[in-house]
DNA sequence: CTTTTTTGGTATATTATTGGTCTACAAGCA
DNA sequence: TGCTTGTAGACCAATAATATACCAAAAAAG
């Protein structure tokens, strides 16, 4: 409304401005403000005025004072998360999965190569040895599927295998997967993995997709139990 | 609205640079970054911010710190491998919904509701009305197969389906559909997409998806057929 | 294989920056 | 007048960034 530049601003006034900067993604999550004295400057307006607007908004939420180091946004500006892929709960995901793979499955029996073949035995073997340790592992389960991925040379499966595994490997994920991934769990995917491996190279399409279905429904299993606890 | 150029940086500054640069593909999937040495020189930073920075975005999963060794970009950025669906082929789509589909329609059978049928009653009507005008039908063709997705609730299967329909929508597709859809096959078509939506409002999971895949048998069928002329 | 180089990991003293606090003063308003 | 609010400046304590040196592991060179 008013904008006459020698005007005195209020610190709620200061407020707005700022908050706005925030909501507009000018300022986006994690980000650190100017320091006050420099928002002082460039506002025009006394330190002390600076101060109140901050505090105001550390109050609603929007960004933490840290005294000695700065004061930072803590909000997540909708925009900025909403890229659809971001927000795939588990249960979604493995419903890709089920679509998915079975038939990748087929098609790596009919255009998978030996070259290939001998990857997904090493990635096998891999996993064995990484019984211990579930974040290698699960490093190494995510390769033996994208692997699969790879032997149906079809380019546009491959994305979409990577871009759910990109979903897999979100932060609320790695909390889950300790919860599933005992010692037992991960023998059990050892022998599922194997089987299918198998089944994959001698050329056995259909058996190998019902490998796979078995495959996923464990892991589905193993999920939704950890989802209850 | 920070940063005119003399502002000192601090660790979360760099995080933000660096992560920036991960996101946008200038670094991308496994690759090594500068070593912190020379990250602090390019930056004009000390060491430890530099570190600081780095450890923040471990944290975060989009880095792995590798002792003597270096630290390696574990992110694939969504934007960077979109290319990989620009250049998709029809075949490779084709396999991709020969995946995809038949199972899309057996969670449609578990998950639909019946408005969603009705809309999906209401896309076969505009298809078989559209028998003459290969355009509008290909476009409610689409649109009955989004429906079918959306069925599903499972935003992650939607956004795939739509992902692989952009691909359909690319320039040298339009001149094929041209090829391919003559009244005799969409005729077809309009029959295999009303036996497809009676079996999932019976509710016959198994059914819907055999039909499916019919359906999409005699489309690669059309497609191969039109690429030999 | 051994040696050298590179790389991240750690420690520390120093310096600079930043928010926190206090005081004195001026401007606007009831 | 008396109250509130913004201004200006000084100083403090907490924190972060710097600069430097040295270590251990990995990689590269010989």
């Amino acid at each position: 409304m008013n904008n006459h530049s020698e005007q005195r601003r209020s610190s709620a006034d200061i407020a707005t401005l700022i908050r706005q900067e925030i909501v507009k993604g000018n300022l986006s999550f994690h980000e650190r403000l100017s320091p006050e004295r420099k928002l002082a400057e460039t506002y025009n307006v006394a330190r002390g005025t600076i101060r109140e607007a901050l505090n105001r908004l550390e109050q609603d939420g929007l960004v933490k004072i840290q005294p000695g180091s700065g004061t930072y946004v803590i909000y997540q500006s909708h925009e900025a998360s909403a890229s659809a892929i971001e927000d795939a709960n588990p249960l979604e995901m493995m419903d890709a999965r089920f679509a998915l793979e079975p038939h990748i499955c087929r098609l790596a029996v009919l255009h998978g190569r030996r070259s290939e073949f001998d990857e997904l035995e090493k990635l096998c073997a891999r996993m064995e040895d990484k019984l211990h340790d579930p974040t290698a592992f699960a490093q190494a389960d995510t390769e033996f599927h994208r692997g699969l991925a790879k032997c149906t040379h079809n380019g546009l499966l491959i994305w979409i295998i990577d871009q759910i595994t990109s979903v897999r490997s979100q932060d609320e994920w790695r909390r889950m997967r300790h919860l599933t991934l005992e010692d037992g769990i991960i023998t059990r995917y050892n022998h599922q993995h194997r089987q299918i491996f198998d089944a994959i190279r001698a050329r056995e399409p259909e058996h190998a997709a019902n490998l796979m279905k078995e495959h996923l429904e464990t892991a589905r299993l193993s999920l939704t139990r950890a989802a209850e606890t």
